[in-house]
DNA sequence: TGTACATCAGTGAACGCGCGTTCACTGATGTAC
DNA sequence: TGTACATCAGTGAACGCGCGTTCACTGATGTAC
């Protein structure tokens, strides 16, 4: 079944996708070339049609793969801590510096979102979904600490936190890039304690 | 000096313009192609680069054009009032259901936001002029509710409505669309009334 | 007023290039006997 | 154990296409005399 053919077809499949992740998290979406992606792979670019049917679906399932292990690695950020420590935590390393200059590794909202609004319904419906479960993470740390409306604040949460990290890129070498990052932390924060 | 051809010549510039800010807010900068945009100003490709030197050039101008008459529509929107309700009326307009759905008119960062993080210097100092030209106005109107920090609470309710209005878009089609909207503006709405 | 020439906004075909996708082929691994 | 054949992950050249940009040309408007 799983046989060392196959095994090798699994692993050039997630660097495949790995180095798509990357690529359109730097580059954007149609800035991460089929041929690019598979030279990040170790690879060229006739093998990738074994692989995946369509560019469309790579950057589908590429997606997929980067929101899961962005929101991973905010979970990882903010601990074993719960409720507010857990949100605080977590907005400090989304809104920081290192995430903000590092955007081939991080969330692929703040790079892509404006290209998946206008991608084909499966890449939106794979946002849809990992938006869903983010936002039920954010919102039973909200409800721990007594909030109303905690899905809402959870959207609005992530709003702010998306928005402010695509504005702090957008404006690198102007003194308003760190202002962005440090104002919406300090509102986020804010937020918390006026309800918490 | 002015004469009837280069009256004219400034009539078509201004198409070229207006095509373009619809385009790019629709398709994206890089979907926006400067054929496409020579079309959209009833005229042929041939003729663009008598206005403009570069594709960049065009898309630093647009920038500029759009967010400027974006701002104004947002004004208007807001009407005579200051303070609190004009930052609520505003609020109001731009995180709105036609808002999200015509972004050909609406305003340019949350469709491009992403593409200008990657454009040369000449378009994000453009984003730059005009964002800080927008953080003043908002924060004067913070400033007149006596809120601390107005600058720093300026760049953090125009990251939750960019990047709400983003969400939201990207979202089109799913329940969460129009909860994000709602999210936001009641977020806003909150941190107004608790602080004034 | 009329005629010859100059200007210049816009046309449309052509350029080189990189894109997504296809396909005949290679060579290492696996199976049959 | 050894040999002949089958499988299949990956190669690399080729495809048609749309892109940004260039350029020789057109024809309406403006100037000189």
């Amino acid at each position: 079944m799983a046989d060392i053919r196959s095994e090798r077809k699994d692993r050039s499949r997630e660097r495949i996708l790995a180095s798509a992740g990357s690529l359109m998290r730097r580059k954007g979406i149609s800035g991460a070339s089929v041929s690019e992606v598979m030279g990040g792979a170790g690879m060229t670019v006739g093998g990738f049609y074994a692989h995946f049917p369509s560019k469309q679906a790579l950057v589908a399932e590429a997606l997929r793969n980067t929101m899961r292990k962005s929101r991973a690695l905010m979970a990882s950020a903010a601990g074993e801590v719960k409720g507010a420590d857990w949100l605080r935590a977590a907005v400090r390393s989304y809104l920081s510096r290192s995430h903000r200059d590092h955007p081939e590794s991080g969330c692929p909202l703040p790079a892509n979102l404006g290209e998946i609004a206008r991608a084909d319904p499966a890449v939106r419906e794979v946002l849809a979904g990992e938006m869903a479960d983010m936002t039920g993470e954010l919102a039973s740390h909200l409800e721990e600490e007594g909030i109303a409306d905690p899905k809402g604040e959870a959207l609005a949460m992530m709003a702010t936190m998306v928005g402010g990290l695509a504005l702090s890129r957008a404006l690198r070498g102007n003194a308003l890039s760190d202002e962005v990052l440090q104002a919406c932390r300090r509102h986020i924060d804010n937020s918390l304690s006026a309800a918490g």
